[in-house]
DNA sequence: CTTGACTCCGTACCATGGTACGGAACCTAT
DNA sequence: ATAGGTTCCGTACCATGGTACGGAGTCAAG
């Protein structure tokens, strides 16, 4: 049975804030528990400390979370984001720009060289029509 | 030393065709020997027979070759790949067009993934200028 | 005819990004 | 209080796309 739906005030009298566990916070963020915990190993989201029993997360870690797959679909390797984590809490906004820059340069790159697959896939549909017949010309529709 | 510049013809008094040995075709490709090997092993390239001595690749390898490094910047996979060189000799022109079109439809999904992706490092680039202080909002410049 | 570069071949290893397993502890509903 | 689902943790394994290694053979120039 799910144990959620518990909800705890972080004070006394503040604002419920919900409470996950980690099968929850893999729910929120669209992946496997083990993912999680494989994040976990790696240093992008925080193991919280609780010596007894079950780890508890909250709305921060889902966010850091649904975070890491956007920067994974940009390009970013594991590695980059951990560094860009532990750059959101500093100040050093020239390390940050460094690292958008280059990675908005390699975006641009990337673009192009899937624009031009594009074309020639395009290419290679439309040369490999129905009606004729012979071998379609897979290699030919690359080497434009 | 190069042994290469050797050139052989491919029937007595037929057009002069240049013989590659797998570093040149590697190095015509920008890729390494152990690459070339790598393809042959994973059957996307061939491996000439010439049981004795030293494998000889023409043009049409390094066609191949060339198509292999394209259709991976397209986002196919080597086993996808294998594939199109296969159905290149075929006349399976439906299947050709199938793959095709699954990856027109991936591409353009990737596409569109990468243009977010390029806004919201563009985003956190401008909020992140060297004028003012504090942390870079790297998080928030990701969660539209 | 030796030397040095290159080839052949099998096998091992690497990085990245996960995924699976198994036993113990835990938590909650019945 | 006990059964079922979860969690915790370490460790092992997986796929992809290479990269490296070591020993033996080959080839062409000096």
């Amino acid at each position: 049975m799910v144990r959620s739906q518990e909800v705890k005030s972080s004070a006394p009298h503040g604002p419920a804030v919900k409470v996950l566990t980690i099968g929850e916070l893999a729910a929120a963020g669209g992946v496997g528990v083990e993912t999680i915990r494989f994040y976990q190993r790696k240093g992008l989201l925080e193991t919280p400390v609780r010596g007894d029993g079950i780890r508890h997360y909250g709305p921060g870690e889902v966010r850091r979370l649904r975070f890491i797959r956007q920067a994974q679909t940009a390009g970013f390797t594991l590695e980059e984001i951990r560094e860009l984590l532990d750059l959101d809490a500093t100040e050093d906004r020239s390390r940050a720009r460094e690292l958008a820059k280059t990675r908005i340069a390699a975006l641009e790159a990337k673009i192009a060289d899937l624009q031009r697959a594009h074309a020639a896939l395009g290419r290679l549909a439309r040369e490999c029509a129905q009606g004729s017949t012979g071998p379609c010309p897979i290699l030919a529709s690359f080497d434009v």
